[in-house]
DNA sequence: TCTGGGGTCCTAGGACCC
DNA sequence: TCTGGGGTCCTAGGACCC
C-alpha cells in the first residue's frame, strides 16, 4: 500500500505577512489581489468573522475598518520566497516529491515508515518547517492523494489533531468518508456538487456508494478518477518534475481600464517580456502564441468587445524582440474600431519545445545564435540591476497602466534595503 | 466607480476526408 | 439533385484546482 503526504501551508499569504508583522499573530488579516481589487486570502480570525473569498474590497471596506482587520496588496515576490523556503525543507523527508502549489508540496512516504512511527516522522517535519520559516502547516496522510487531502481537512477542522491528520485503515477511511462533504472532496466543484445534490449525494461516503458505471456515464473519467481514490485506489499520478504545458501572463487594469490602442500595446510588451523569461527560465521555446483583451464581464452600462487571437510561429522561440514584433502585429490587426473600455488583457504561450532542439525554417532569416547570446547578456543584466533595467522602449517607462497596491508590505526577504532591524 | 492570476484536463462540435 | 455514415483533427469553452 502506498502512503502519501500533503503538506499545506496553513493561510499561507496570511501567514507569510505575520511573520513579519508579529504583533499581527492572533489578529484578523485579509490579503488583496492585484489592484487591490478583491480579497484573496485570509487568516483563521478573518474566516471567522465571515470574509468570504473574493469579496471585491470595495463592499466590504467599512466593516475591515470596523474590525480592526490588517489588509495587505499582494507581494508575490515574498510569498514566493517564503515558499521556496518551506519547500526545501520539506523535499528534505522524501526522495519522492512533488509541489503542486505555492503553499503545497506532496510526498510520496511509500517505505519510509508506517503506524505510529510514520506519525511521528509528520509531526517532526511539521516541527522542522514551523521552526525553520514561521509558516504553520497542516500535513494529511493516507494511500492516495485524495484521501489524504481529505484528512489534511480533518486536520485543519479539528485542533484534537494538531496538524497531522492520518486515514491508514478501512475504519478511518470509512468514518471519514462519513463526516465529509462530497462538495469538500478534491476534484469536486460547484457545478459537479449541484448535480450529485440533485441525485441526493450529500457525503463522500454516498458518492462512493454509487457503481463504477453509473459515475462514468454522468461523471466521466475525472469523476471516476475521484472515485476511485476515495476506495483507496491510486489513481492519480504525478510528474515529479512537471514542465509547463502553457504559460499565461495577464493583468486586471485599475479603475475603469484601458481604452488606448497605445496603452494596451504598451501593457502586452510587458507581459511579453514576462513571458519570455519565464519561458527561458524554464529552457523552453513556444510554438503557438494567443493575444487577449476583454472589457469588464461585470458591466452592461459600456460597449463590450473581446480580443483572442492565436498565431502560430514559423520557428519555435523564447525571444523577447522577437515575441514582441508577433504581439504587436496581433494586436493591431485584432483592434476594434471604436471606443472600449478595456479591462483585462495577456498573452499565452504553449506548445513548448526545450530551446536546444529547434527546428529551424529554411527560410528563417534570424541569426538564432545571436539572439540567444544578446538574450542571455539582457537577462544577466536585468538579474543585477533589477527587473527591466534594459527593457524595449515600446515598454514605456511610466506605467500609467500599472497595478494599484496601496498596502504592499516589503520585501523582506529578497532585497537589501528591505531586511528587518533588530534594535 | 471599484470585482485576481495561473494552471490542467476533458469534451462537444465543427471542418474535413473518404 | 437527391441520398449516409464514420473517422480524425482541431479548438473553444467548461470545470476544476490553488
Amino acid at each position: 500500500m502506498k502512503s502519501y503526504a500533503i503538506c499545506d501551508c496553513d493561510n499561507f499569504f496570511a501567514s507569510c505577512e505575520r511573520v513579519f508583522a508579529p504583533s499581527l499573530h492572533d489578529k484578523p488579516v485579509v490579503i488583496l489581489s492585484n489592484n487591490d481589487g478583491c480579497i484573496i486570502a485570509r487568516s483563521s480570525e478573518a474566516k471567522a468573522l465571515g470574509i468570504a473569498m473574493g469579496t471585491p474590497l470595495y463592499q466590504i471596506k467599512d466593516f475591515l475598518e470596523k474590525n480592526d482587520v490588517a489588509v495587505f496588496s499582494s507581494n508575490y515576490t515574498l510569498y514566493g520566497d517564503m515558499s521556496r523556503r518551506v519547500m526545501s525543507l520539506l523535499s528534505k523527508y522524501s526522495p519522492v516529491f512533488w509541489q503542486y502549489s505555492i503553499d503545497e508540496m506532496f510526498l510520496d512516504l511509500t517505505g519510509i515508515a508506517s503506524g505510529n512511527d510514520l506519525l511521528s516522522y509528520c509531526k517532526s517535519l511539521r516541527k522542522t518547517v514551523t521552526q525553520g520559516t514561521g509558516i504553520p502547516i497542516t500535513i494529511g496522510i493516507a494511500p492516495t492523494k485524495t484521501l489524504a487531502k481529505a484528512a489534511s481537512k480533518f486536520g485543519k477542522k479539528y485542533k484534537g489533531f494538531k496538524g497531522v491528520c492520518m486515514i491508514d485503515d478501512e475504519t478511518k477511511r470509512i468514518k471519514a468518508l462519513k463526516m465529509l462533504n462530497v462538495s469538500d472532496v478534491w476534484g469536486i466543484g460547484r457545478r459537479t456538487n449541484k448535480k450529485l445534490d440533485y441525485f441526493g449525494i450529500k457525503t463522500a461516503w454516498d458518492f462512493t456508494q454509487k457503481s463504477e458505471k453509473w459515475i462514468q456515464k454522468e461523471f466521466t473519467v475525472t469523476g471516476l478518477k475521484t472515485w476511485k481514490e476515495l476506495q483507496g485506489v491510486d489513481c492519480i499520478n504525478v510528474d515529479e518534475l512537471p514542465e509547463k504545458k502553457s504559460i499565461c501572463t495577464s493583468r486586471s487594469f485599475a479603475d475603469q481600464g484601458l481604452a488606448d490602442l497605445s496603452q494596451i500595446e504598451e501593457a502586452l510588451t510587458n507581459f511579453t517580456a514576462e513571458c519570455s523569461r519565464k519561458l527561458r527560465s524554464q529552457h523552453s521555446c513556444c510554438k503557438m502564441l494567443t493575444v487577449f483583451a476583454y472589457t469588464s464581464r461585470f458591466r452592461d452600462d459600456v460597449p463590450q468587445a473581446s480580443i483572442y487571437k492565436t498565431i502560430e510561429l514559423p520557428v519555435p522561440s523564447n525571444d523577447r524582440q522577437e515575441l514582441t514584433g508577433y504581439v504587436m502585429k496581433t494586436l493591431r490587426a485584432e483592434w476594434k474600431a471604436g471606443t472600449y473600455l478595456y479591462k483585462k488583457a495577456g498573452i499565452i504561450v504553449w506548445e513548448m519545445t526545450p530551446d536546444n532542439a529547434i527546428q529551424s525554417d529554411l527560410l528563417d532569416t534570424v541569426d538564432r545564435d545571436k539572439q540567444a547570446a544578446l538574450a542571455k547578456t539582457i537577462d544577466a543584466i536585468n538579474l543585477k540591476n533589477g527587473q527591466d533595467a534594459v527593457h524595449l522602449a515600446i515598454q514605456g517607462h511610466d506605467k500609467s497602466w500599472f497595478l494599484k497596491c496601496e498596502h504592499k508590505s516589503k520585501q523582506f526577504t529578497t532585497n537589501l534595503k528591505d531586511i528587518i532591524h533588530v534594535k
